[in-house]
DNA sequence: ATTTGTCTGTAACATATGTTACCGCAACGG
DNA sequence: CCGTTGCGGTAACATATGTTACAGACAAAT
């Protein structure tokens, strides 16, 4: 597949055909780099000058705190930008060193070149929206989630978030209890401990994965 | 002070002056509203149909919760975007109800308008974009801070950040430990216990709300 | 068929934090 | 001058959650 094809399948160049994309980047220079595993891409603190799109590969972000120690914050696969909202804004640095987790290729636009081509059409402007907005959501919703102190006060919550919008009592947990548990901020015991629990006093019955509802009234008073 | 002159003072006219604004407005249609202490301008839940800018006055988010409590999320001050990142990406809906809290002004733009003002000039596009990022990058620091899992964790990241910004070891805390608790996400009690304990393992010196750093090398092991 | 790894379930125990309540101090206004 | 108020400090106790470790179920790989 083509560099073109494959970033027409980017969600900043949603709505737009290979050709149409060729026809963009003609105008614009870019640079295209790939990385091998353990490569580091971007380091904490360096000034953002301009915007990476992930076309395919895995990397992870790498936070290193005060006393040193690495934490993982996250990993982005195949097609995506690099930290959409790191580019303009106030604090231009970034918060993480990206580190290739396998060979990965990237392609990179300068800040004003990446203006520019926000400028040229449309399409791609509201796309770009799109993706910064969809972040702050994504980031709104998890600052929301972990305020809600207790771990069956989260539970609760993204239950019945589940429930209303495939509107049934039945949930199929998307995640292992060792992801949700990431989620949720929690330990993996606890959060099994807890869904135990809420099974034992029948407020809801799990099985693994398999949640279903018993008890909507009792659940809804348990969201802080 | 004219709506033009308060616009151009906005973080999204920032870099135009009064008659430049004028002059985009005159191509966009929009309205104007004031609103009283305590009314509604704009429910949980209600779809996103365009931006509401804060001219005057003071308005803040309230969430409910499933079991119907209310929770207030933030205040809003003079001549802000209101929900900047809702107006794109997928969840198009509003999060909270927003409320006047003193008699208020907003201008609305719908959607189709909005875009094309961002498309109109480039300076109001770039400072959009920075205020989107500024947003996401807000909520992405403020949810390091949430994910540090102890109160010691959070002191120290706090301290050490006061202390690096100012470059000194003294900190003079900008809030009294009641709002500094509320950040953090703590209770008032728990926060005291811990600073005063910080203070007897000699690592700070705190005397109320002035706290100098005694021992850099053992607080930033405190940061996990 | 056996091994391997991943996942859920479980338990004992440690610990961090919340809850509630009270004290004393300083600032302030009547 | 004296009550009021807001704030920091403290303590006893309850509880939520983490830690660590292990066991069984199951699927994938060999």
């Amino acid at each position: 597949m083509t560099t073109y094809e494959l970033l027409a399948r980017n969600d900043l160049f949603r709505g737009l055909e290979g050709p149409e994309v060729r026809a963009l980047l003609e105008e614009i220079s870019y640079q295209r780099n790939i990385y091998q595993k353990g490569d580091t891409i971007v380091r904490d603190g360096e000034p953002v000058t301009g915007q990476y799109i992930l076309l395919r590969g895995s990397v992870r972000g790498e936070m290193v705190n005060y006393s040193g120690k690495v934490i993982k914050i996250e990993d982005v696969e195949g097609n995506q930008l690099l930290a959409p909202a790191f580019l303009f804004g106030q604090d231009t640095c970034y918060p993480v060193d990206v580190i290739a987790n396998r060979e990965s290729e990237c392609i990179y636009f300068n800040k004003i070149s990446f203006i520019r081509l926000l400028q040229m059409n449309k399409t791609v402007l509201t796309n770009h929206l799109n993706i910064m907005s969809g972040r702050a959501q994504f980031l709104s919703e998890k600052i929301k989630f972990l305020s809600f102190q207790t771990i069956k006060g989260k539970i609760a919550h993204y239950l019945l978030k589940q429930a209303q919008r495939k509107n049934t009592l039945t949930v199929e947990l998307p995640y292992s209890h060792e992801k949700l548990a990431d989620l949720f901020g929690v330990t993996r015991p606890s959060l099994t401990r807890e869904l135990r629990e809420l099974d034992k006093e029948k407020i809801i019955s799990a099985r693994g994965r398999s949640i279903r509802i018993l008890d909507k009234t009792r659940l809804s008073r348990l969201v802080q």
